[in-house]
DNA sequence: TCTCATCCTGAAAGCGCTCTCACGTGCGGC
DNA sequence: GCCGCACGTGAGAGCGCTTTCAGGATGAGA
């Protein structure tokens, strides 16, 4: 099928430019203590030869690999064909290693076994660390890993203590700013529909809306999803059947939002002069829809650079902040 | 920061089972012929270490590293934060590859210098094969890496010749159907946005609504896009000047058929009363819109699956076909 | 009882690379 | 003119694994 399997080697090349592999070796790494006429041979060589180092027997060597992992955790999967939050985050893990000379090995872990086999992967180390886009509740495998000398850095604070460093957006922050806004624009019943309470998104954006109506006088109106656009249907119409009057929802996701949306249309309701609608996360669908959806956007490809960054740091043997968290930025449209 | 470096070897099992290194490789390869209580044995000395072999040092020698690239073209950047045509190739190949035991990593050649890395990093055979989810022009690295004997599956028909298997759906049949329905439906001016034609997927479609047409006394009006929702909102506007009175529009894109219903929106025509409007996808968001989108189902998912199912077998040494082209489906709902 | 095939197992040779050492050179200083 | 010191370079020892090859047991057949 080939007749390209013999790639030349180091050996070959070193014959070819008349010196050891040592100095070959050292040429290509770019050592410094090679006197400039060995250098340009060696390099002629290798041009010559089309010289590509084996990854595997330096690794071998080195103990490092030059890739890292990025684990997406089991939701994904579903998420996956509607959400572009997990693409973002590989988008932006994607550029900054793409930078640094490294790949991207990417992990979905759908199953039990799979999560078994990322355990096995990554503790093998064959990458030299790991990233988590993990959302989900209490994992702990990226402590696990951590403890056992693998660098690693996580998406989200953990759930729970946990001394694995990580990096997410001002939920909180962001949150305040959307509920002021409905409240600076003379709204009174201000509900909110929350994300799941076991994903920290979920837990700190409700907490803002409670801190920042907590200075107000006015009283809190909840319901729960799951970040899905049904689930947001579904809870706006429970929120109307507890108060009728609701005239503004802070909804914790742009796809939530949309169900919302859909729903307030269906019963009639103006968008936004009966119920102003304000979302969380600014896709690019949000910008499109009828009305055009105020939220709050969260920096997602930036999120995903930033753990790419961090992890790079730790890899690097530098110290890395414990937490690392950027802003997120009321986007004003026409729904509220 | 770890106290885990000292990893156990091959030589650590075999001494705790009193072994050679030959007889635990065995054992950990399943290598049939190794005697039943002495495969116990080394199997309990490999669990109390906690023995996983080394991926380098094996790749050193079987020449293998079981791990496959998945190279996204240049545009993937732009077109990831919204169409999820990327991410769900990136899903399917992955569920594919979890499953015979392989890492996916993943390649995004945004750059010239991404082109060459991705090209330096696989003709080096750090990946045992690689799959390429091209979409655009005529792209010469897979038949470049597949005359190197690298084992090369590609997405979407390539342009020009190409020894190079590939994976892709029956657009000219969706197309049809597409068209098809039009027609019975009693319509009688039906135009057609249609995608870049320097893409397979633009050309393809463009030439299934020709076809179709073909067969009927309708003349066939075209305008054409890029994929994305403003240039649908654009073309649509278009069509409409050359021709107000058409009836029916099949946009070769659920996207840009987003943008056709808002500038039809603005421009006051009803969809589907005064026109109808046929997508092609099926992203889940069609479903969303209003009126839901009546539109082309490729199986994008499906597609990801075959293609990986396809590297592996040329990877095994098997025969493939040259081509394998997936059924696409008509999917009606409201706007057409 | 001897032969021979059969079945396992271990010794050892690499896979291609990095990196420590030791070993020349060539030079300045005394 | 000799010593010592940089400075470069090469020899060689592995990194942890697979795999060939040879050889020791074992049991069947004669």
């Amino acid at each position: 099928m080939s007749q390209a399997h013999e790639r030349p080697t180091l050996e070959a090349v070193a014959r070819l430019a008349g010196v050891s592999r040592a100095t070959v070796s050292r040429v290509v790494n770019g050592s410094p203590k090679v006197a400039e006429p060995i250098r340009s041979a060696v390099r002629r060589a290798v041009e010559e030869l089309g010289y590509i180092p084996n990854a595997a027997a330096r690794s071998l060597v080195t103990q490092r690999t030059d890739s890292i992992a990025l684990v997406l955790p089991e939701s994904a999967s579903r998420v996956f064909s509607d959400d572009p939050f997990f693409p973002s985050i590989i988008h932006g893990v994607s550029q900054e290693l793409d930078a640094a000379d490294k790949q991207l090995v990417l992990m979905m872990t759908n199953t039990v076994a799979g999560y078994e086999r990322v355990e096995r992967y990554t503790t093998a180390r064959h990458v030299d660390g790991v990233l988590f886009a993990s959302t989900h509740g209490v994992d702990p495998l990226p402590g696990q890993l951590a403890r056992l000398g693998v660098p690693v850095v996580v998406t989200g604070r953990p759930l729970g203590r946990s001394a694995v460093p990580y990096v997410d957006v001002d939920h909180v922050g962001g949150v305040r700013a959307a509920v002021r806004h409905l409240l600076e624009t003379g709204h009174s019943r201000i509900a909110t529909i929350a994300g799941p309470q076991d994903m920290v998104a979920g837990i700190d954006r409700l907490a803002g809306y409670r801190a920042e109506l907590r200075g107000s006088d006015r009283r809190s109106i909840v319901a729960v999803g799951d970040f899905t656009r049904e689930s947001g249907a579904t809870a706006m119409r429970q929120l109307l059947e507890d108060d009728p009057l609701l005239d503004a929802v802070f909804v914790a996701s742009d796809l939530m939002a949309h169900g919302a949306i859909t729903t307030l249309r269906e019963l009639g309701r103006r968008i936004p002069e009966d119920v102003a609608v304000v979302g969380f996360d600014d896709f690019d669908i949000s910008r499109y829809t009828d009305p055009p959806l105020t939220t709050v956007r969260q920096p997602i490809l930036e999120l995903g650079r930033e753990l790419a960054r961090q992890l790079l740091r730790v890899i690097a043997g530098e110290e890395v902040p414990a937490a690392v968290v950027l802003p997120t930025e009321l986007v004003v449209r026409a729904s509220a």
